[in-house]
DNA sequence: AATAATTTTTAGATTAATCTAATTTTATTT
DNA sequence: AAATAAAATTAGATTAATCTAAAAATTATT
């Protein structure tokens, strides 16, 4: 079991996120499009990937990532997650500029410093998007969460994650006052084009997009 | 001035050190030497380096660091350095551990982050060998070092840094209990083998053979 | 100064990762 | 089911970084 490259880990979690955590096939053209390049490239690194037993992979038919293939990925992303935690209680990021430099950071190779990393920020069970963190076995536990457009009136919640962690999302949800852990109540729904209002922490009334409402996730 | 590559970065890296802080031509030998590879390949590199003028390349005659080049490599080395503190003061690493990951850690790219880092650990002035750690304008100041075979009998000193940071070295100097910040008094010299006798502390008698009287670095 | 030894560079290959363009396979639509 | 569209793969190039072997330049030694 040797070392993968950068571009290898970078692949194998595209596989990972797009499959919903190595269930599903994933085609081709939609890890190209989740990588930024061409399809070209990506039936390279399949073809490459499935020498190593990292994928299963059937021309023309996507690819399943292997157990071997999920293990790998599950350990990229508990490094992610565990620096992105590192970056905003340590070093005082905010949670919407912490992912492009983890995006470095979780290919440094040495399980002693991720052990001791962990060690040192108490063994966090969620990043600071709300994702949960895989332990050295690759094991989590998920919150159940739900969009809050799919909250009924007058329901309660608390915010714990985004489904699209882009940074103009993240910046826009701060400004309007929604962060991780915000609690939430559905008020009003408007059903012709799916905005709401919501009341954040009891007391400040927000009007929200139905964009905003789809990304932004619950638990209830 | 584009990103360098992480080869780049190794390689304006070894040409630093070994030209003593830019002063000096380094031969293309000396620095396959030192990063274990071959002299084509850094001929190659070189050629490559020139082109981005961070050094000057005389065919034949050696290279000299240019001033651009001067100022990419001691901002990797500020970087490296501000890591090995993070991995000794907050993950608890032994310092004769943490060169191999801050190999890696330089490499990160993002200012913000060193920054950030850089306050989240004092402005240290002094990596855990003692080595200087540059500011984002690359100053410095050297303390200055001596090795202890240099020091006459009955001279005192403060173990600063050490000249070899081969890893089995460290592991024997903390085995005999030399350590950074350890105050010594040389108490005698055998000029025969260039061994001598030191008091650490002020309590511990301990004889050093030449090899680690001339690796051992301490101010006085 | 001529020859030998050493150092450095070039030439030519190789590997990983990428690309464009052409081809092949699969899916969709008349 | 034939034709068309879409998706995926292959072929062929390119770039960075490396290597071995051969050639060229420099340095050292008779």
């Amino acid at each position: 079991m040797k070392k993968l490259s950068f571009a290898e880990e970078n692949y194998l979690k595209a596989v990972y996120h797009l499959s919903n955590a190595g269930e599903l096939d994933v085609s081709t053209n939609s890890i190209a499009e989740e990588m930024d390049t061409k399809a070209a490239s990506v039936s390279d690194m399949l073809r490459r990937l499935s020498e190593k037993e990292m994928v299963v992979y059937r021309k023309y038919q996507g690819v399943k990532i292997s157990e071997k293939g999920k293990t790998a990925a599950l350990q990229v992303i508990r490094k992610h997650r565990l620096w992105e935690v590192f970056l905003v209680e340590k070093l005082k990021f905010n949670w919407d500029q912490v992912h492009e430099i983890a995006e470095q950071l979780e290919h440094i190779k040495s399980p002693l410093l991720i052990q001791r990393l962990d060690d040192f920020l108490g063994h966090p069970k969620f990043d600071p998007h709300g994702d949960p963190i895989p332990d050295e076995n690759g094991l989590f536990k998920e919150k159940p969460q739900v969009p809050l457009a799919e909250v009924e009136i007058s329901g309660d919640g608390i915010v714990v994650a985004v489904k699209d962690t882009n940074s103009m999302f993240l910046q826009h949800l701060d400004r309007i006052g929604i962060y991780l852990g915000a609690k939430t109540k559905v008020t009003e729904k408007v059903e012709f084009d799916g905005s709401m209002e919501i009341l954040v922490d009891g007391k400040n009334k927000l009007f929200i997009s139905k964009e905003v409402a789809e990304n932004v996730l619950v638990t209830h």
